[in-house]
DNA sequence: CTAGATAGATAGGGATCGGTCGCTTTGTCA
DNA sequence: TGACAAAGCGACCGATCCCTATCTATCTAG
């Protein structure tokens, strides 16, 4: 055990027993901490108040970090939401492959439509409110030529890899190419606009009426001509 | 004629001899006057600036009102965003149905698909500037309680206008109304989401290829089962 | 152990925010 | 025509915005 490490332990021995790694020992450590304690607040700040008030003050407070230590890591404040909408497409993708991994796994339950399942898990991942950051920061770059030039590689990554997982699909080689395609962007155009809506009120019973009539539409799309 | 009258007509006919209606002539009209071109500067400034750079100074800087003239008439910034709103929907309605009336007239192509007219109607009304008003104005209102509660009933009376005017459609009898309430909901979600996007990169190709896939799933879900 | 570098904190600058308050100009009505 | 009301104006308010400059605390390296 070195000295260092020897110096933490008594510290969190007498401060605050239980806490799990209350400081980190390396500049290193406490850089990447920092970085992700401030990217955690944007996301969060977000999500509850919206890209416009999501200000310096405001994530400074969610994260327990001051001024001069935010702008230590992030030059500007659009800096800080680029890299939160980095970080929110990239922890998508994570559940998006993940979730339709667990369809084409031997453990999954084998009565269960992989279209219904795909169609679901599209309808799953538009609603995390996770996607209403992407939707904020889309919305506010429409307007501000400097937000959408630095979200604009991005968003087209995340594009790309959605087509990428799901050109993987299992079924896919049941439609042509392009109605395969096209039904999955239409999907995805459905269920990120239903949902943005939610605000107004959620029916859960309407939701599964256009997944329902996805998988229909599905269906009918899926033979060849 | 008034004095009032004469006042104004030589006021005109030395400063902008052939401008319209310089200046109202009653305090109605005034009203009216300022509160139009208010308005008219809010939709113009949230299309292009955005909700949240759309202050009281530029509105009032496009509408040549003063501050002290704005509050004249609206108490707060809000209200004024709310009666940008519901101009927004009433216009929208009013070019909804002129645009589909078009396809029954008697002099409309008789080659003309309805469906395909339909939804090509669908597709332009969402790629207005003046829907990015009403997306701006969703997207402020999912973290503004204020503006939600606000804007609620001119969203709920937008969606009831357009349901009343799609019920109308001509073709509406060759589906079951199950599916063709949906087919439409799908249309106008995919259309609202594909056209929020252009911010990126306009493609009318695949607009085309998209309004092509439309088409094709009405026609699969036509027939009742 | 110490000198230098990195991280974090605090105060405040310059600009803009939504909104108020007297004041002047314009229209109304007896 | 003159008193009153409505419409319009612009200075000003406190709050908040993003960001900087300066200082202290912590970590690294020789």
């Amino acid at each position: 055990m070195t000295v260092a490490t020897a110096a933490v332990c008594h510290t969190r021995a007498v401060d605050e027993p239980s806490a799990p790694l209350a400081a980190p020992r390396t500049q290193a450590s406490r850089r990447k901490a920092t970085i992700d304690r401030l990217v955690d607040a944007t996301i969060a700040a977000v999500i509850e108040v919206g890209y416009h008030r999501t200000s310096i003050n405001e994530i400074c407070r969610r994260a327990g970090v001051s001024h001069g230590g935010l702008f230590r890591h992030f030059a500007t404040r659009i800096d800080l939401l680029v890299a939160a909408y980095e970080e929110v497409t990239r922890r998508q993708i994570e559940e998006f492959a993940s979730q339709l991994h667990r369809s084409v796994v031997p453990e999954a339950d084998p009565s269960t439509d992989p279209i219904r399942w795909a169609v679901q898990t599209l309808s799953d991942i538009t609603s995390n409110p996770l996607n209403s950051v992407i939707h904020e920061l889309h919305s506010a770059a429409r307007t501000d030529p400097d937000l959408r030039a630095r979200i604009a590689p991005a968003l087209w990554a995340f594009l790309g890899r959605i087509r990428a997982i799901t050109d993987d699909l299992p079924f896919a080689d049941q439609f042509d190419r392009r109605r395969f395609r096209l039904t999955l962007e239409v999907c995805l155009h459905v269920f990120d606009s239903l949902h943005s809506l939610r605000f107004l009120e959620y029916d859960p019973a309407h939701d599964d009426e256009v997944i329902d009539f996805a998988v229909e539409i599905a269906r009918a799309i899926r033979p060849p001509p």
